[in-house]
RNA sequence: GCGCCCGUAGCUCAGCUGGAUAGAGCAUCGGACUUCUAAUCCGACGGUCGCGGGUUCGAAUCCUGCCGGGCGCGCCA
């Protein structure tokens, strides 16, 4: 357990106990990031008033009572009462050192695991994923990622759109088109944008046609066998085309994942039943609803949640919450985080309400909502193409990978690199480039989609990045070394090699966070600090022509973990690390 | 009308479990390549933290009222 900040408190904490009393011993030692040394410890502000006493004399005898051995080089009181602390080198280098030879660099896993079901992605069969699809996969893979490298069982749900109205269409234009264009793959059926539209026009304008689509829906809902198998061919040809995005994206989906719409159907009336016997959902105008308090309409009425429609038929609400009952009781998950679209908030603040007047949330099973801000254009609204319609997400890689290639071919490199190694350099830093811009804000806020931005290697980018990662790796190579053998001892003696090692200590901590608040940009922050103190070391401590072999050999150790650091760290957002670029 | 989110440097964004002089990247300007990838680095410039009250020893951070912007609000998902 390397994270500075854990020991320092603790610490802190036996000096208060001794110090005052051990009804002390629990309060928050308010360890903070300091500009005066590595960290200062306010807890004698607040304690003061508490204690009656001066502030400054407070944490006069906090810095008495302090145990320093082996860890603390320095303490001093400055200001009103802050309390200045300066780690110990040679711990910091222990520590490093430990990262070093643990194969988790020192993160444990964590003691109280969950079963934590993440939904993200969720496209809709016969639809083509969009910009709107970018967030919601990338942010909800790399919550995924972190939750099950800290030890959680991650439950990867892909929530896909599987089911509804639009479906009657659909399967009349597909027997129209005969199926058997679906099964040869043909452009009429897998350009699923195109396919969507046509029917949709012939919905709209032959009578008959729509006739036909209605009556199919009714079929469908039914389950009849015939409807269902044309239904499948569907859903078929979209995963298809779904994982076909995935894999250009490197998301960590597979059709396993895929819990649809389709899956809940069969428990839609137990759920409603279950509501309704606990006098949660009651009629009103025809429909069915249930009423969570605190929430008002237009007129300061009571706003509704409707589960069952006047005409009988089920809505995403009944879906969204069959979905909880199920994963309550069947799955038995101690949490589910909804990586979907902010502008849906409201809906679920009213289905976890619903959820726990019925006793499936509780404080033992707790629902978040990662509310993912839109992505907008360079002119501030909602990003869309050229012509005004949505941006498809498999053109919009492709982009990203052609402005990394022409990027990647101005530069003037000794040793040219073949056409395959060009290529998978390329498709890797294109990639990440979208990927950390994204994951880089925060998840709730709008973020400005500007291809000229991510895709450039100076500053905060994806490419930056794995730029330091791969400058790491050349010195391996240079000099013939592998990075795993590496074994230091690390001795710190520049104030860069000290500053990265102490920076490589925060690694676990950050994860901590990212992982507790869902919030992956607390990581992609994290690991440009690693590597911006990284590049400064670069310049300032040569590694192969280190001055002397104990010197070479610490800084080869450095370069080893700070290089694994920087891996699963990318790793775990989702961006690909080349070994060269 | 009600609810949620947002407003921080010219631009894009961090920071928001309250703590010292508010940070980063980009842009601009000025520097650094016989040295492990200059795809880099260093420095400078740049801010009434939307505005006003309040709580506090201390507020970008918490509370409240305005202003400005986005989104949502009964049978679509």
């Amino acid at each position: 357990m390397p994270d500075p900040q854990l020991v320092l408190a603790a610490r802190v904490q036996a000096a208060l106990s001794a110090a005052f009393g051990p009804s002390y011993a629990d309060a928050d030692p308010v360890i903070r990031p300091s500009q005066f040394a590595d960290l200062q410890a306010n807890v004698a502000l607040p304690l003061a008033k508490r204690l009656g006493r001066k502030p400054r004399d407070v944490a006069d005898e906090i810095a008495a009572r302090l145990d320093t051995a082996d860890v603390i080089a320095n303490v001093e009181v400055s200001g009103p009462g802050f309390l200045n602390l300066t780690l110990s080198d040679a711990w910091i280098a222990g520590e490093a050192q430990n990262a070093l030879e643990d194969a988790r660099l020192g993160i444990p896993e964590t003691a109280a695991p969950q079963r934590v079901v993440v939904e993200y992605s969720s496209p809709n069969v016969a639809k083509e994923m969009h910009v709107g699809h970018l967030r919601t996969t990338i942010v909800g893979d790399a919550i995924a990622r972190i939750l099950g490298f800290l030890g959680h069982e991650v439950v990867r749900d892909n929530h896909v759109g599987d089911w509804g109205t639009p479906f009657g269409m659909l399967i009349e234009h597909l027997l129209d088109l005969g199926e058997d264009a679906a099964a040869r793959d043909d452009s009429s059926v897998s350009d699923l944008t195109a396919f969507y539209q046509a029917a949709r026009q012939k919905f709209d304008a032959d009578e008959a046609f729509a006739d036909r689509s209605r009556r199919r829906v009714v079929a469908l809902q039914a389950g009849d066998p015939e409807t269902l198998r044309l239904w499948q061919i569907l859903v078929d040809v979209s995963k298809r085309y779904f994982n076909l995005v995935y894999r250009q994206l490197g998301v960590t989906l597979t059709d396993d994942d895929i819990k649809g719409e389709s899956f809940y159907n069969d428990m839609l009336a137990p759920t409603v039943r279950e509501l309704e016997d606990k006098g949660i959902a009651v009629v009103s105008e025809g429909a069915l609803c249930a009423f969570p308090p605190g929430f008002t309409g237009r007129e300061g009425e009571p706003l509704p949640m409707i589960i069952r429609k006047s005409d009988g038929g089920y809505n995403y609400s009944t879906t969204d919450l069959a979905t909880i009952r199920y994963r309550v009781d069947t799955e038995r998950v101690d949490r589910m985080v909804y990586v979907v679209g902010a502008p849906q908030a409201l809906h679920f603040q009213m289905v976890f309400a619903v959820a726990r007047m019925a006793g499936w949330l509780s404080d033992d099973v707790q629902a978040e909502h990662a509310k993912i801000g839109n992505v907008l254009g360079t002119d501030g609204k909602i990003l869309k193409t050229r012509a005004g319609g949505t941006v498809k997400l498999a053109e919009l890689l492709e982009e990203a990978v052609e402005r990394a290639g022409a990027v990647f071919d101005e530069i003037q490199r000794d040793e040219p690199l073949d056409d395959a190694t060009r290529a998978a350099i390329v498709r890797d830093v294109g990639i990440g480039a979208v990927k950390y811009a994204d994951l880089s804000v925060a998840l709730d806020s709008e973020y400005v989609f500007d291809f000229d931005r991510m895709i450039t290697f100076n500053g905060k980018t994806g490419p930056y990045l794995q730029y330091a990662a791969a400058r790491i790796r050349s010195i391996f190579r240079k000099g013939g070394l592998a990075p795993e053998d590496a074994a230091g001892p690390i001795v710190l003696t520049e104030p860069a090699e000290r500053a990265l090692a102490l920076q490589l200590l925060g690694f676990g901590s950050v994860l901590e966070q990212a992982a507790a608040a869902a919030e992956p940009h607390k990581l992609a922050t994290y690991v440009y600090a690693v590597a911006d103190a990284y590049t400064t070391f670069h310049e300032n401590c040569p590694v192969l022509k280190a001055p002397d072999e104990a010197a070479r050999a610490s800084r080869l150790a450095l370069c080893a973990v700070t290089l694994r650091t920087l891996e699963t760290g990318l790793h775990l957002l989702g961006v690909p690390t080349p070994e060269r670029m």
